[in-house]
DNA sequence: ATCTCCTATTGACAATCATCGATATGTTGC
DNA sequence: GCAACATATCGATGATTGTCAATAGGAGAT
């Protein structure tokens, strides 16, 4: 369940690139940091991360339900938000849980510009 | 250059959903947000955003340039990311002047769990 | 070992998309 | 009116994507 790295995090959890509001990307930054975005760009993804994200963890059994997809498409998605770096899975016994990854969330929400809290 | 509506904002500027942290999205929710994460999913058109983000107004001129790509594949994408509601572009003269929608990238962040500013 | 259950991968197909040349629309200046 | 320029639209094409049935991989239970 490794992690590819389309949104470079330097060792100390700061983000590649300043907030769009302050500085444009150059097409490499927009090229690295556009697949997490297009991870969160289909409806079943957001759906599976907002499930995800809303409670501490969530077993992939319990997301076919609610996105109404079956088993391979959920996989498929989860892989896809999962190397994007935005989900994180742990497999304990035969189910695989999930949890959001705050430091990428965080990152992805200063690249859109969130003002830093003090 | 009329703004369709894929992520319904009321009258007071608030938005549909709860942060994702907070309350899981209905499929509904998903599927009207999630087209403009998509529009932030292409490469070309994150580009475009953070160059018009990052300045206070930005002509179509200005924008080809940067991202290296023919007058109607920018048109073709300016005109994605004003139908998500990201920029929204102003005719005067000859010229399209694009800026963005702080209203719309505000919403988005706050889908993605954003601290509220006290 | 065997059976059962959960998840991942493969293969295939329809649908969507990014791209550009050609063309149309509309605006400015002469 | 006419020429020059900025932008939008159309049509076509190659690439990518979302989906599922079938299958494989792995972990617990008996």
């Amino acid at each position: 369940m490794a992690i590819r790295n389309p949104l470079p995090l330097t060792s100390n959890d700061t983000v590649c690139c300043a907030p769009v509001t302050e500085q444009a990307l150059s097409s490499q930054d927009a090229a690295d940091i556009a697949p997490v975005f297009a991870a969160l760009g289909d409806p079943v993804r957001l759906q599976l991360f907002s499930l995800i994200a809303a409670s501490e963890e969530s077993c992939s059994c319990d997301l076919e339900g609610p996105v109404q997809r079956s088993q391979p498409t959920v996989s498929h998605h989860t892989k896809i938000l999962a190397d994007a770096g935005l989900i994180m899975g742990d497999k304990r016994g035969r189910w695989v849980w999930w949890r959001v990854n705050p430091v990428r969330l965080a990152a992805v929400r200063r690249v859109l510009g969130e003002v830093p809290t003090p």
